[in-house]
DNA sequence: TTTCAAATGATCAATGTCAATCAATTTTAT
DNA sequence: ATAAAATTGATTGACATTGATCATTTGAAA
């Protein structure tokens, strides 16, 4: 039925199309329906990967399944992903049962929300964070409201005026905020303007405030400020130098630090 | 019934699907449902053991414990598939750039999503659907714009107070909704009353409405009313019976049926 | 417990698929 | 018009997958 496709783009988005509309095909009926040879199609279908558009698998190629975009996020999500199982594990031994909790949008935030997971306990949780929102989909006895607002792909979190809004009808008993970094003179960093401004409504509208931060991030900055340390209490782990562990008593900061060695 | 399937990622899928359907099967069930060999059924059922998909019992396998309620929406997500994916090209076809479109969060819905995402073009897009929006991560010259509100984990959408709010606020071009059930008075139904009470927002603040909606819907019921047919334009597949052809003319529904054969 | 048929896993030959290479062709730049 | 670059299709050796065979294990009946 199909006719010969003999332009490039014509060819990827023929391919595109018909396995859309096939779900799976295989090399062989893919180079049929193109008109075109199986060592092009092939080459086809590796410039498509690369795209992220379609699953490569022997035998053929299907579109690809959703989540398979953050790539980025998930290498992200395994740096020093021991100090922030720690820290994400000495946060958990400070919730409590039927209270309000917001979760920001970081990866190490996101262990916390894993452990809550895991280990469930009757909470109300609020987070801008939707790698953080699905981790909680199907757990019993959780009530889990997720603002609206602007999706923002570096971090699958939603920013803008719409969740500062929706921040402002809001109170929590506990706030986990993740951060970027954290300077020299004590403040906390984000990449990111939005995210910052919707992290100050967050430690407005916060009675107890914690930021997570893994040791590494101590020390180094980010474009956008925050706002200063003392606003919250830090939980860090034990690969935090000598400096800054006098330099977070000097700023006045009460600072949680878990041991990496820690086993549970 | 089943065809012969070729090709390994098929064959897993078709376990996969087997096994949810029947709860147990005896390997010779699956080879002759698959059409393959009993050895290649084995080392099948040994890649999925792997993944922690099924659980192996002497003389054949079942679906493991935890998975299935993942999976319940999995299978949910690919029934009627290709019925899906033929409405969602339809409804592709009558999106235009730079207009604001709202899609809720079905998975009819999920399929028109997906394939914005394998063929770009520059929308507004906002949505209630986590697994919509997550459909658009890293995706360029898309401005998504997420509900917030409660996480209804049945389907992973936002709906609530804060989402209605949150709607009042905005105005769409174009939306594209899901559907539990029409009824056979002309109605469409959802099984979730936040969810119902949602879509009526949406209709409300739509300049052009679509229902999205396979063929099986029609003539079913579920708990919650929505809205009568007529307040939107329905695009299903060319499964629909002769007599809801001529229902939809009587309704004075304007219907687009996409033909299920067609191949581009 | 013993017995035995069915089920299983390991092995092997045959077939199918993949990435790399190269010559031929088309496209692009000069 | 010519040279350079890119694209294409065929070929090849390496690799993966499949189905049949066979020795071993398993579960249930005697």
């Amino acid at each position: 039925m199909s006719q010969a496709v003999g332009v490039k783009v014509d060819r990827l988005d023929a391919i595109r199309s018909h396995l859309y509309a096939n779900g799976f095909s295989t090399i062989q009926a893919l180079a049929d329906a193109i008109g075109a040879s199986l060592a092009t199609v092939r080459r086809d279908l590796q410039i498509l990967e690369q795209e992220g558009a379609i699953d490569r698998v022997h035998g053929g190629a299907r579109i690809a399944e959703g989540s398979s975009v953050e790539v980025a996020f998930q290498e992200r999500e395994k740096r020093h992903l021991s100090a922030k199982r720690a820290i994400a594990t000495a946060a958990y031994d400070l919730l409590h049962p039927r209270t309000a909790i917001f979760l920001d949008a970081g990866t190490t935030v996101l262990q916390l929300a894993r452990l809550v997971r895991i280990n469930p306990m009757p909470l109300r949780i609020f987070t801008n964070g939707l790698t953080v929102a699905q981790e909680f989909l199907n757990i019993p006895n959780l009530e889990v409201v997720l603002l609206g607002g602007q999706l923002r792909s570096e971090n699958a979190s939603l920013v803008g005026p719409q969740a500062e809004a929706m921040l402002e009808t809001l109170w929590f008993d506990q706030l986990f905020l993740g951060a970027s970094a954290i300077s020299a003179d004590g403040a906390i960093y984000s990449v990111d303007s939005a995210e910052a401004s919707l992290n100050r409504r967050m430690l407005a509208r916060s009675a107890n405030r914690f930021v997570l931060a893994d040791s590494s991030k101590f020390g180094t900055t980010a474009t956008y400020k925050v706002a200063p340390l003392d606003n919250a209490k830090v939980i860090t782990d034990s690969g935090l130098s000598r400096h800054w562990r006098d330099e977070l008593v000097n700023f006045g900061v009460d600072a949680t630090i878990a041991d990496l060695r820690a086993k549970e």
